[in-house]
DNA sequence: CTCCGTGCAAATACTTTGCAAAGCG
DNA sequence: CGCTTTGCAAAGTATTTGCACGGAG
């Protein structure tokens, strides 16, 4: 079917930046990764590929956290942390609502429950070590 | 201690507005509702308001839904729906994790883990309705 | 009089989009 | 050649912020 296959290399360097990393990417974040190898790249594009990805179920959108939406390649089940200090976002290795699940909830509901995104937030390990050092509030978040 | 008490006219209005609904509403949707009663009310208040009310632990935000950010006056543990058609926002009458099974969580990943939020994505029972009649893809969402 | 809260408008920040040029089968 | 993808820059949208004014103790 798919003759004129959809994936130009640059599209291909843009979903392979998102699979290839743990931090669940903004598009400025995929775009600066990817200066080295494209520096013609435009920032444009990489918003373009990545709702694309989205609307092709290739990525899934972790959300907005501090102003800027987060994608992650990973498209099966599972949660996400993260942290109000620095706005990481971390992985969590355990699905709280499989389909099965799901399926109950919604003859209980009403509603047609189709996927679920748990969210933990919290401190990272890395900003716990931080603030042993600062008995004061300090700089927010970010 | 609190002598010059921190609620003026305006600011209890936006926070019975945002407690008085169930709509989960935007800043826009109570600068709306609003205007009869305090026409000359300006939208940056009402942002400030609700960030402040989000800061103060008056309010949460639900997050990020067709680009704009929605508040819930509601701040006990509970989840949400979110109808990926119209983009309404909805209560689960359901607290999936307790204080005492977050605290469990934090043991296992390493992050302080301090609250949860869970999110579910469907179809309202307002939109299943009107697809009855629609065969094809209609618009999207919003 | 002194603060706090507000209206207004300008400034930000992120994301989307139009269009002509470049890419690729 | 024809359709797809891109760069660039302009446009769009939501939110934040500076500042002087207005209100309440």
């Amino acid at each position: 079917m798919a003759r004129r296959e959809n994936f130009s290399q640059k599209r291909v360097a843009i979903l392979n930046a998102l699979r290839g990393t743990t931090v669940h990417p903004t598009a400025e974040w995929v775009y600066t990764a990817l200066q080295p190898q494209y520096p013609d790249l435009s920032l444009g594009t990489v918003y373009r590929n990545l709702k694309r990805f989205c609307a092709e179920g290739r990525a899934v959108s972790v959300g907005v956290i501090n102003g800027q939406e987060h994608f992650d390649g990973t498209v099966v089940p599972h949660a996400h942390f993260v942290c109000t200090k620095c706005g990481a976002v971390l992985d969590v290795q355990k699905d709280f609502f499989g389909p099965e699940k799901l399926r109950q909830l919604s003859q209980h509901t009403g509603q047609r429950i189709e996927s679920a995104s748990v969210t933990f937030q919290g401190v990272c390990e890395s900003c716990q070590k931080h603030e042993l050092g600062e008995t004061q509030a300090g700089i927010p978040a970010q």
